[in-house]
DNA sequence: TATGAATGAGCTTTCATTCAT
DNA sequence: TATGAATGAAAGCTCATTCAT
């Protein structure tokens, strides 16, 4: 009795917990597709095979349900980013690894991220700026990690003394720059060409001496 | 009577150009004010003293509208940014002073840019491109003048060699970045420390030894 | 020209005028047939013959056209009553013209005035009282006569020392009852005899000795 | 098993009058603080402990909910009022102590009250009139006893001779018009200050001679 | 008996664009 | 050239009610 009692709230969740992502999911097409303006609780919810009202069963409102869904989408791709980077290389392959990781996750979902690039309007200091600071959370924890292979650098002496914080922000800039540049169709080669372009002008920028060299 | 006329015309022509300054000026007001969802027809034409329906003999809709205010701040800056650049300066004095003038007059302008930087939807490929083209257009002015100091300073030697057009790309991007970290409030640094910490990291880029000393 | 440029804007003023009363009807009308919660955007507007939108033209809101429309009600109800009453009579004359117009009024817009009388909403103590205040107005003015009447009966002594501005609440409170309770049906009886049944009790309470005789 | 069958229905039973009266005491408190359009399924279940779907099973919509609640509110207040008259009194103290009773007891539920004065749509003659008609029966029930103490002390030539009917109607209107003023912040006195200025006037209205004296 | 997910109809409000004047 | 009234197509959100479980 008690099982089926379980399995019966186990079931409600579970169905809860589809529906959410589902909704999640169906909000991140439509972005990928139209950008955040095409974000309307018909579409979302139609994509999601619900009716608008349904939304509201599982978002107390339209913009929460898009903090979500970029929520979701952020804190995968620092997730992702982080799966590909080898803890026990040195300082620079880490950085290597974790700069190619985020380009290829960008790549991968080239239709989102060009909306998340196109449109930044959730990045606004909005009044409490709660929002925004959700957001930031993923940036700053992706800049840490950028920072601490900096930091490991300069103190094995591989990278030169520098305020490595900014360079933090400056490097993932860069990255973000270059997809960028690539999702406005600025850039007409391979991804693999932008990176090593990329990462050659980032070594000239770091590194005490030694040429930078592909790999 | 044809004197008379080409008065009228003469006339008319200064109306219509007065008109149409006013109409692009009252739009970035309304920009800066509020972003471009802010800019509605009522609003633009209340702030240049027309009606609705007016605002429609200049402008055939309202993309059309929004596109030339937007293409009239970048060609303004473009304009005056390099208004300020010595044309006799040294390669990267001249850089400096472009880098320079790009911040100061973004801070100026920081509503507008604010609002221009959270909101890049009119980059986006259209079909056809048209728009982006447009716009792409003072970007690439600005970018081949950076481009140009960088060529100098490779040719006399000042600066290591490299793909010119990359680093301008990039440079220009940490301009833009800098200005973007300020205008969301992740930088609380008077504007001139944080071009001075900009300038470090660009000096270390593309110099081949000299340490870069503020100036 | 001037004259022609007089009519224009004559014109135009006359339409919006002619707009407004429109809208203004349409409502009454809607609260007449269906109480405040009839009170459609859609419903008002087709009743008016324009589109929703339309309305919007005219009234910035639901809530201000509603108020607009019970605001005329009551100002016109007032100032017909008043039309009513023979500035020459007596104290007594005063009171019972003024008590018949009300009652007869309110006959004559039914549906409009039980409407009125079942949901008193409007007079909530809102946040600021703004609107309330608004409709108060027309009741103090309605009272406030209701006081003079008695006042200066006082004063010749026909009527009882009292306090005239409680005995005016209470005078104008059983001319509503008396018609609430015809509104909802409680009462048979023509409109007459209700209102000299009512008369006679006004009279017992406010004059001297002399028995109430109807007139 | 027949046993355990009757145990149960009564358990059934006790749980549905359990569930009703814990409905419709929730009810009353959402009425209290909003009004009726702040009777939600949703709300009026959360408070009672319930979900929505449950309501359905008690009572068969939204309307017969409010209109059971509103029933008990006014059956509870007659009772209470009836409670607190001595029947051994004279006609006179009879009156007054039923007033009194009903102003304070309407002061005690303020909220509530004013919640039934400001929305009294209930009593809408609807098409068949039962609504409407259900809820009279407590008012006229309550006419009725001031009635019968207008009878008596007609007849023991306390009271002068009238339509003691109509009095009814109209010293309860009086009442309930004391009670709106306060509701509707018109009254700034103490609640016992209105009574005695309301009674005094009831005294003019049907005592033979004695002036009135509080009491 | 009880749940709560889902529906579907309805509401207010906004705005680009048109057009008679 | 200029007006501004009017349209019409959205969009976000709410809620009574139903129904499979």
């Amino acid at each position: 009795m008690i099982q089926s009692s379980a399995k019966n709230s186990g079931r409600k969740a579970v169905l809860n917990t589809y529906r959410t992502r589902s909704l999640l999911e169906a909000t991140r097409k439509v972005i990928a597709d139209g950008g955040f303006d095409a974000v309307t609780m018909e579409r979302v919810s139609a994509e999601a095979g619900l009716t608008k009202g349904a939304v509201y069963l599982y978002f107390p409102n339209k913009e929460q349900l898009i903090l979500a869904a970029v929520e979701e989408i952020f804190s995968e791709m620092v997730e992702r980013i982080e799966a590909q980077v080898d803890a026990d290389a040195g300082p620079w392959e880490r950085l290597v690894q974790t700069l190619r990781a985020e380009l290829t996750i960008m790549e991968e979902q080239r239709d989102l991220i060009r909306a998340l690039l196109l449109d930044r309007r959730l990045f606004r200091d909005s009044p409490g700026g709660h929002q925004a600071r959700r957001l930031f959370k993923y940036r700053d924890r992706h800049e840490e990690r950028l920072k601490h292979c900096l930091d490991e650098g300069v103190k094995k002496k591989i990278f030169r003394t520098m305020d490595t914080s900014q360079a933090a922000f400056y490097i993932n800039e860069m990255a973000v720059s270059t997809a960028w540049r690539r999702m406005i169709g600025r850039s007409a080669q391979p991804l693999e060409r932008d990176i090593e372009q990329m990462l050659a002008f980032i070594h000239l920028l770091i590194h005490k001496r030694a040429r930078y060299t592909a790999g």
